[in-house]
DNA sequence: TTTATTTCTTACCATAGATCAATGTAGGGT
DNA sequence: ACCCTACATTGATCTATGGTAAGAAATAAA
């Protein structure tokens, strides 16, 4: 079962039907189930996961232990170390599952053999990384630059669907602050009657 | 002049000599004084810099109208709003000069010029893409789980050669404190009889 | 040189957010 | 129903960093 990444593969990849089908065969899934982790520090990582279904974390540990979350990945995302995947090196991060997830793995063989069918797919890859990127930047400038209310705020309209499935721990520790902070950010706009969604 | 760009295309772009000598005529060099912008916000960016000579920064304003650097570019890097380069957006940074610098500017069609001529430019961008993104979330992770000092003690090591050219209260902005912060961090290293370099 | 201008430091106080501890609440398993 | 575990809230206090203001030091300008 792989339906949303098929069609990833059309709208992001440039694929037509016809060359979907060649791939057919070499598509697996994987079963995933919360808790488990797909990546952890130390390791290399060798693949980018897609998303099918359920909702994955990447996050990596402080010299104090503490969890510090850089990205959510729901469906029709992808997740991955990009990073250690490409330069072939041990990650300093971890990928685990937030709740049970299908995830399609990708490996470097299955991107050669896209390439080598489609002929528009470098470019596709390309423009994602470059809206990686762009987010990226746009995190850096709100942690460098915004409260905490500020900084919550924007969380919740860019990844409504995310807030409403992940504890709010892990809200505060993508945020950069801790629970009872977020709590009490939280409580802070309740009493200035604000109404999330 | 632009030996630096020119060993760059070699050495990051995977060009050869004799794929370096059609490209000679295309490539121009671009003066900038101290304080002069290449890019601001609202402006769509349409080129890529790559710095030569001399140091430049690329930031965002908060609300407040505080400044965030996001990166210093010095000698052989290349600075830009990636994300407003390649969806036509208009940007929300800007880039500007913290000393006279000689840039060359590259635009799209020169992109696509050296893809043309250069088989493997495209993998080498790409390479490009992935390490700036490796490096953006190492950032990401700093700002979210360590200390003003932590920061700091990364920064000089990352960027020894920076430190030594801009004014401390830019790296307070990169770092996300204020100037007077990173006094009172650089004393308390210095009590601790911390030497730098 | 003298005078501005910018940058850096220091001292004092303010505040956002952290930490610790207690309580509340909801869901799951038995 | 009960207990258990995970999560959220709240209060009291603490700490890192911010804000303000003043002065020192460096740099540029006159």
């Amino acid at each position: 079962m792989h339906h949303n990444f098929d069609r990833y593969l059309k709208d992001n990849w440039g694929l037509t039907d016809q060359e979907l089908g060649q791939l057919a065969d070499t598509i697996k899934t994987r079963q995933v189930r919360k808790g488990d982790f797909l990546l952890k520090e130390g390791e290399i990582c060798t693949l980018v996961f897609f998303v099918e279904k359920g909702l994955l974390r990447f996050y990596g540990l402080n010299e104090d232990g503490k969890e510090n979350i850089l990205q959510f990945a729901s469906e029709n995302w992808l997740v991955s170390d990009r990073g250690s995947v490409y330069f072939n090196e041990p990650s300093h991060f971890f990928i685990d599952a937030i709740e049970d997830a299908v995830v399609v793995p990708i490996d470097n063989d299955f991107m050669d053999l896209i390439s080598g069918i489609s002929p528009n797919f470098r470019k596709c890859n390309e423009r994602l990384l470059h809206n990686h990127i762009r987010h990226l930047n746009r995190r850096i400038a709100l942690l460098l630059g915004a409260s905490a209310e500020k900084r919550y705020l924007h969380f919740i309209k860019l990844y409504p669907d995310v807030m409403l499935r992940v504890p709010q721990w892990m809200v505060a520790s993508y945020l950069g602050i801790t629970p009872e902070s977020l709590s009490r950010v939280r409580r802070g706009l309740a009493d200035k009657n604000f109404k999330p969604l």
